[in-house]
DNA sequence: CAGATATCGATACCGAGTGCAACAATAGAC
DNA sequence: GTCTATTGTTGCACTCGGTATCGATATCTG
């Protein structure tokens, strides 16, 4: 990491450091009741430090998810059959390595009244994902990405699969996320596909 | 209303004038570029008049797009069918009065480097409508309008419907925005029926 | 030891959004 | 016509998230 890499240092500040404590402070207080202030306090960090470790508040909450929407953008890349098939794949295997259990900051939304943060920074977050999707699909259709015929899919799934996601991480009894998003997007992704691609 | 009402009423300002001033600046320079005493300014009204009538400064993008939601949401409480069907058939008429074109700032959101803050502020403004279709299913199913049963479905259906209506306000030749949320959904709605109903 | 370098901290700044107290204008009461 | 209540409007102060800058400090290299 290039925070610990450098000649000087201080401090063993990180972004880990950070985010645990704004954690913490979601889960005491609420997230709207927590201040940036308040999380450089507890991280014994100024609150210059806190911007030049994270990108925004809310950081700390997508810090799991972050990761499975890199590890799915990756995917669709590789993988077998068509590219809607590839994004199903793609979306299953990211979450894959959370087993039966979702990360702290999904689980808890509720508890840290940071459901609503989560879901308005949803779209910003997932975009990268999307663009890869849809750009996966068009190449595929000669189509262009921003067309009707490659855009909708992607969003139509990936939405489906946020959905399950939070469905499935208010459920006592989980199965793994895995099989959860599968059930859910399979069915999605065989109806975009026989509706776009009706011969084949 | 209850602004002309009133005993006193030093001014003539409306929503619809701040509105306007709002979307010729963000067309004029870019919404980023555009401050809220910008539009108040230009609307010749104080910066304390615009978030008196205005929530935030978003606003002007959603004047024709919170009005559909709204008819969505009434319109799942009427109509004939499962809750599933009575979901699409309230989206496609929802967007029926649009005929074939666009509201403004759907059709200008790239123009007025609005396409992200549109984005963004999207899951707020379709929460009303996600909730009142999950609750819709969630009585017809003997279940929790937080269970996947009752949540994964609208949620698809409807972000299927906003790609669908994003990708139709960007096509230069546009058919009717109703046919091309019906084209869109309908497959969808079916997919997600028989997965969650099998026998039926 | 000296210089280069990168992080950290403090400060100032910007814009969105909120709250409030004062003001102005008008409709109605008398 | 005057008084009064009502209501839209204004200006100001404030909070908060986010950005930029500059100086200080600690580490590494020569």
């Amino acid at each position: 990491m290039a925070a610990s890499r450098g000649p000087g240092r201080p401090r063993a500040s990180s972004a880990a450091t950070i985010h645990e404590a704004a954690l913490e402070l979601f889960l005491e207080r609420g997230y709207d009741a927590v201040s940036v202030d308040d999380i450089a306090r507890r991280a014994g960090v100024s609150r210059g430090t806190v911007f030049s470790y994270c990108d925004s508040k809310a950081d700390a909450l997508w810090v799991g998810l972050d990761a499975a929407i890199e590890r799915a953008g990756d995917a669709i890349a590789e993988g077998s059959g068509d590219a809607l098939q590839r994004l199903v794949d793609a979306l299953v295997h990211a979450v894959g390595p959370w087993g039966a259990t979702p990360p702290t900051a999904l689980r808890d939304a509720q508890a840290m009244g940071a459901a609503e943060a989560l879901r308005d920074g949803a779209p910003a977050r997932l975009q990268p994902l999307l663009d890869r999707a849809a750009l996966a699909l068009a190449l595929e259709r000669d189509a262009l990405p921003e067309s009707a015929d490659a855009a909708v899919a992607p969003v139509t799934i990936i939405a489906a699969a946020c959905a399950a996601l939070v469905a499935w991480a208010r459920t006592p009894a989980r199965p793994p996320a895995a099989e959860a998003v599968r059930a859910t997007i399979a069915p999605i992704a065989s109806a975009s596909r026989t509706r776009d691609h009706p011969a084949s």
